[in-house]
DNA sequence: GCCAGTCTATACCAAAAGGTATAGACTCAA
DNA sequence: TTGAGTCTATACCTTTTGGTATAGACTGGC
């Protein structure tokens, strides 16, 4: 039997599977004879279907939310962060669509108790970031100062819907298609 | 034993259930005693789980969707058309929340067959809204002209992205909450 | 009274769900 | 060599899943 990275190989297929049917629509059946292994190793790494679950979102989530922090970093030019952060976020999208997949399916279930104990850390993390980069802008754009929770918040589900497009095809991400998608939302909608 | 309404009682518990948990995750039987009904009755009006989505989905879509398209009609003012789209949208969010929240779930799961097969003709009537309303636009906005695609995905997006904030408690409508969202989607982040 | 159609409950089905008891194979330190 | 710890498979558990065969109750028209 094949004995060095079952763990990783079922963290590969779980992440695949959830998010191509959602969370509850897969079993564990299918997630062990799709990696090649039976129920009792995918129960001797995680426990439970929630501890894989909660694996696939730990194996992910800090890179993105790094690649996130690093690429908003306020430097002066709130165009330039804002550049930062929206690339970093569709890069991210185009590598690990999978991952952004199952992260929206989840968000998705806001009055799902089991399901927002998992996402709503991680969601809170990733809100933090846009907060951050509203509050260090403040001092020199003081008509932003008092709105950073509702432009976060707003923001955040701009960067998700357009996630959703990008991943169901019906949004191409052209050569300007960060500057374009930047520039509407600093500008709005009369700058495409 | 009751028999009048029990269609439109399975109807009622079906969406709420299917808001709170997702659709995968609420059994027929789970339903049925809900509703206090048995297993035929349920099957006897929709045939199938899946019929019963269908029905769910076919009692409301087409009342939003009036409304979306008198609420968007262009009269020569694009300002004043986005803020009867938002309104009549906003309004919908509140008075059928659970409605809303299982659209958004179903909408998060673009890879799964069976429920795209459900969604996706809803979802297109829904973007063809917003697409008559750019594209009657665009004599007298010229600089949208081409861009109507583009903008009714993003518009899309960002309505959903607002009812997402606004379902999980994220977000609140306050008086000029209709007001600040229309401004801010045409003019940018600056005019809050 | 009778019949056809509509609606519902009892009781059941095979399959799949999440999960586990047990034991065998393997590695590594002592 | 032995023993502890790690990893995996066989075989099994209970509960729930979506779905149904059958039959009874009720309605209306004739």
């Amino acid at each position: 039997m094949k004995t060095t990275g079952n763990r990783e190989q079922l963290l590969t297929t779980a992440l695949q599977l959830f998010a191509e049917q959602g969370y509850a629509s897969v079993g564990v059946q299918e997630i062990c004879s799709a990696t090649g292994v039976t129920k009792p190793t995918l129960y001797h790494y995680f426990g439970s279907k929630d501890g894989l679950l909660a694996a696939v979102l730990e194996a992910d989530y800090p890179d993105l939310l790094g690649r996130l922090n690093t690429g908003s970093t306020y430097r002066g030019d709130l165009v330039q962060a804002l550049t930062g952060l929206f690339t970093a976020w569709f890069d991210f999208v185009a590598e690990r669509p999978d991952f952004v997949a199952l992260q929206l399916s989840l968000i998705a279930l806001p009055r799902n108790p089991g399901i927002q104990a998992q996402i709503s850390p991680w969601q809170k993390q990733f809100r933090d970031v846009l907060l951050n980069l509203f509050q260090a802008a403040g001092p020199q754009h003081g008509n932003l100062i008092g709105h950073e929770a509702l432009l976060a918040s707003a923001l955040q589900g701009l960067l998700q819907a357009y996630a959703l497009d990008l991943l169901n095809g019906s949004l191409m991400r052209s050569d300007d298609f960060v500057y374009k998608t930047v520039k509407q939302y600093m500008y709005g909608i009369y700058v495409l």
